[in-house]
RNA sequence: GGGUGCUUAGCUCAGCUGGGAGAGCAUCGCCCUUACAAGGCGAAUGUCGGGGGUUCGAAUCCCUCAGCACCCACCA
């Protein structure tokens, strides 16, 4: 084995072996073992691997190769989503680039040429899973738009039409004048904006509708739409203006004699509390038209153009320059009041950013309600749980205020709604053209046009858990892995993604999509920013994995940006940050990381320090597997071998693993990422390498060692080795392979499996005994070196010297402990003697440090300096008095002592006991060593 | 306008049902000791956001204030 870890020398070459023998595929479950499944969020077909994937499958990759290794038929399903807009963008993008268009190419050209662009270009991100180590079952991969996936959209689409769940309206939705599309109300973001509460004059009429020299100011941050307006409202208990109601007023610009009227909805606080009412672009003015049976005036185009419904001088004008130019005319009109700063909130497409307008079309939706409430009772009765619990509260004020759902969009990429039309403009729902037509009673004859639209990308995402596994088919996969176990997701698709599953599911399959929904939190930059290309923070998890030197990654940060004045502030941000660029660091110390950053429900801050600090971590697994392998190759080993003994140190090792065997299966049960890594760490670092490599060396450097014990240190060296690996296979797959495949022959370990460690069974609990008496006897010793080690530190003796050690006061179990761990005292603590103080024999001037009621001296002649000794005593008193202090305080209270447990009470007896001996002790020390000076 | 989460060492964060605050990184000493300098050994570090309450006892439970972040919502 090389001297240092290199993970690019390992990682590659298990995937693709992994990968070829078909490891990742379901088997059959093991005797006593169950199911486990998770489908993997379809990452979009544009999409490449970013660093809130990277997190999330990394949890995912752990959780299923926990399970696989457990003996569970497990099954990481793998596939992506077609992501209609997002897609068709990407290649509108690159007709652009050509000086082409999609709608020159026309709509059966232009679906070919992204399926074209899928093939080449598409699923970049599934090269980059497996970078990642993520044993996801290739063999199965789908698609959303896959026929059978297809299938299946269409089956839903039909059924909950039948019910009445699915329908066509003509209704008010959020419209993208660029994408000229509806999108759902989630595809909306609104966020506060600054803008302009402009006061309009409009003149009250008289009987005849003639002007009659009053008028009314409504205020509006929409000027623009006054073309559209159709009543002014004012408030029924309003004493200013309820005598206006029935009145009408002259609309400007356009002369239409529109009515008042008084609505509730209307704030006599707001404004002037006049409000005029465009029902045609507001969805409030929509509901007080409704209820006013007020007329609609659409005047807009589709792409947000005044129309011809508008008076021709404004007709062809964008929105905003007829904004400017209304305004303006109303200025000259003397009918602009005011205009004041306001700052409102203003809705803009999630994908182009454009503001939003709300727009009367024809769409088809989904009547949510009825699909909503046994939905909301699933996670209710515990069927589906939430990890963190509190998401689930989320999940019920969302779901319990859920409105219909516009599922057809004005695009090209994506499920064709399976309806079609008639030349009389009715509409036929069927799986296919033929059965639209049988169920229409439609003879051949009769020409009929599919609908245009596709449906919502979250339409066919909703069914992934049962479409991927065959559904409508009875599959022996649904059968096996239906419900899957868990989802593991981000709360930012909570209501796009997971809502929608748990409610297609359960409609579907009569049964949840999954039993448990992990909610991990944002994967952010180092200050606490969200990572976006436009702030040029982001990270690569491929960089991380690989390296970057700091000219390549200022490039690949500063490319293609929407705003290029930002280039130099992200350069410039990134040469401080990463002044080196980026050392490799591996996919094993990266996805450590992640899991170690992964405590539940907050955001994790990525620091690079923490990656560094995990791929130290493998290299001292690697160099601990180096030691191991360099005092076990070669030698006896095998059961053939001869008769092997455990030491203390051994059944002190193997008590200290059992308990963390416990402690990882119990954290991964609680999705505590963070804590079995922790458990692991702590484990491997500071017990395994810190104290057992160490105490191993007494045994196997001692020549004159027993032949039986050498071999049961070797194989306790093993064993323990192979425990670590396996546990931490699921959080670093390539590291433990490398190395397991040279400790397993030793061991003569595989199993069926022997070829690899992705099927040996993870060690579990029970399978090794705890020994509290190995544990008692090597604290025992630890303490001892301890102190040792703590004089040697504080007076800065040289580690490699050797150093005499008399003990005072030992009794007789403490005798027997010097004398059966006399070797690991001499090794760890580095001894030249040991000599026991008779009784009455004066003590040498000395360093002192107390185990129990013993005394462990270093003579001081020639090691230590007097007043530094004092210095040392003086500290070790200050803190004990301090603790002393604080006892006695809680002892002399009473109520302390009556009312606390007796165990409690006890404890601190105890300590007071144990506090004032050694406060004693160390007094008497220091006089002594003070009366020399 | 509703709702959620966070505030612990210089930094990033653990701390489960209340019983003497921990880790990693950074810092400071001594060491290239035969697995590992990407290392070893030792040291230092905290009014657990402020205030109040419950309790023998609070980082932990309750109330309140402050700051930060996020989600939802139709006030022009």
């Amino acid at each position: 084995m090389d001297k240092t870890y290199n993970p690019r020398a390992i990682e590659q070459h298990w995937y693709r072996i992994w990968d070829e023998r078909g490891y990742f595929a379901p088997r059959p479950a093991r005797p006593g073992a169950g199911s486990f499944c998770i489908m993997i969020p379809p990452p979009n077909v544009t999409g490449s691997l970013h660093m809130g994937h990277a997190f999330q499958d990394t949890l995912m990759d752990t959780l299923v190769r926990y399970h696989r290794m457990r003996g569970d038929a497990t099954l990481w399903q793998a596939g992506s989503d077609h992501a209609g807009i997002a897609t068709q963008m990407v290649v509108e993008r690159q007709l652009a680039g050509e000086g082409s268009d999609r709608v020159s190419l026309g709509r059966e050209r232009f679906v070919e040429r992204v399926w074209q662009w899928k093939a080449e270009s598409g699923n970049a991100i599934s090269g980059q899973l497996r970078r990642l180590g993520a044993s996801l079952d290739w063999s199965r991969e789908r698609f959303t738009m896959d026929e059978g996936l297809s299938r299946a959209v269409r089956e839903v689409f039909v059924r909950l039409h039948e019910e009445g769940l699915v329908y066509r309206g003509k209704r008010l939705v959020n419209w993208d004048p660029v994408l000229k599309t509806a999108i759902s109300d989630l595809e909306v973001v609104s966020e506060e904006e600054r803008g302009h509460l402009w006061h309009l004059r409009y003149p009250l009429a008289d009987a005849d509708g003639e002007p009659s020299g009053e008028y009314l100011v409504v205020a509006t941050t929409r000027p623009e739409t006054m073309l559209g307006d159709t009543a002014v409202a004012v408030h029924p208990e309003d004493e200013r203006y309820r005598h206006l109601i029935g009145r009408r007023v002259c609309l400007p610009l356009t002369g239409r004699l529109i009515p008042v009227i008084g609505d509730d909805y209307v704030d006599p606080e707001f404004g002037t509390g006049c409000l005029k009412i465009t029902p045609g672009h507001d969805f409030n003015d929509y509901a007080v038209g409704q209820r006013h049976s007020l007329p609609l005036i659409n005047v807009f185009t589709p792409d947000a153009r005044i129309g011809d419904r508008a008076p021709e001088p404004y007709r062809g004008l964008d929105r905003f320059d007829a904004r400017e130019r209304i305004v303006e005319d109303l200025r000259a009109q003397g009918l602009l009041e005011a205009v004041t700063d306001h700052t409102l909130m203003v809705p803009r497409g999630d994908r182009t950013g454009e503001i939003l307008e709300p727009y009367l079309t024809d769409q088809w939706f989904v009547r949510v309600k009825p699909l909503a409430g046994p939905a909301i009772e699933a996670v209710e009765r515990g069927d589906i749980r939430f990890v963190p619990g509190n998401w689930a509260r989320t999940y019920f004020e969302w779901m319990r205020n859920i409105e219909d759902w516009c599922i057809s969009r004005q695009i090209w990429w994506g499920h064709r709604i399976p309806a079609w039309y008639d030349p009389d403009g009715n509409v036929h729902v069927g799986r296919s053209e033929a059965e639209a037509r049988r169920r229409g009673g439609l003879t051949d004859d009769v020409p009929l046009e599919q609908d245009h639209d596709v449906l919502d990308t979250w339409f066919s995402s909703a069914l992934w858990p049962f479409s991927t596994l065959g559904w409508p088919e009875d599959t022996q996969a649904l059968r096996t892995f239906y419900p899957t176990s868990v989802l593991v997701t981000g709360f930012d698709i909570i209501f796009f993604w997971v809502a929608r599953m748990i409610m297609m599911g359960l409609k579907f399959t009569g049964e949840v999509p999954f039993r448990d929904v992990y909610i991990h939190g944002l994967v952010r930059d180092s200050d606490g920013q969200k990572m976006s290309k436009s702030k040029g923070n982001v990270l690569d998890p491929i960089d991380l994995i690989d390296g970057i030197d700091l000219e390549s990654l200022v490039a690949k940060r500063t490319r293609g940006l929407m705003q290029p004045q930002m280039a130099r502030s992200i350069e410039k941000a990134t040469r401080r940050h990463f002044p080196h660029g980026i050392p490799a660091f591996g996919t094993d110390a990266l996805r450590f990381t992640f899991a170690a950053l992964a405590s539940t429900g907050r955001d994790i801050r990525f620091d690079l320090n923490r990656v560094e600090g995990y791929r130290n971590f493998c290299n001292k697994l690697w160099n601990a597997a180096r030691y191991v392998l360099m005092n076990t190759d070669g030698q006896d080993l095998g059961a053939d071998a001869g008769e092997r003994s455990l030491s203390q140190a051994d059944r002190w090792i193997l008590s200290r693993l059992s308990r963390t065997i416990d402690a990882v299966h119990e954290h991964i049960a609680a999705y505590r990422f963070d804590l079995m890594a922790h458990a692991l760490y702590e484990f491997v670092w500071d017990e395994y390498c810190d104290w057992y490599l160490e105490l191993s060396k007494a045994t196997l450097h001692d020549d004159g060692a027993d032949a039986r014990a050498r071999r049961g240190t070797r194989h306790t060296l093993l064993r323990v080795l192979d425990g670590i690996l396996r546990l931490l296979h699921p959080l670093m797959p390539f590291i433990t392979e490398e190395i397991w495949q040279r400790v397993a022959p030793l061991l003569g370990a595989g199993g069926d499996a022997p070829e690899t460690i992705c099927l040996q069974p993870c060690p579990e609990p029970g399978e090794l005994a705890r020994d509290d008496a190995a544990e008692t006897e090597m604290q025992w010793v630890m303490e001892f070196v301890l102190g040792l080690r703590r004089i040697r530190g504080e007076m800065d003796i040289a580690p490699g010297r050797a150093l005499p050690v008399v003990l005072q006061d030992a009794d007789p179990r403490s005798r027997e402990r010097v004398d059966s761990h006399r070797a690991y005292l001499d090794s760890l603590g580095r001894l030249e003697s040991i000599r026991f103080l008779d009784a009455g024999e004066t003590p040498p001037q000395a360093a002192t440090a107390l185990l129990g009621r013993m005394k462990i001296l270093v003579p001081m002649a020639g090691l230590i300096d007097t007043s530094a000794e004092l210095e040392r005593l003086d500290r070790q008193m200050a803190k004990l008095e301090q603790n002393l202090g604080r006892t006695r305080r809680k002892l002399a209270n009473d109520s302390f002592v009556q009312k606390a447990p007796a165990e409690v009470v006890d404890k601190e007896r105890a300590r007071l006991d144990s506090l004032s001996r050694s406060l004693d002790e160390l007094r008497a020390q220091r006089e002594r060593i003070a009366a020399l000076d």
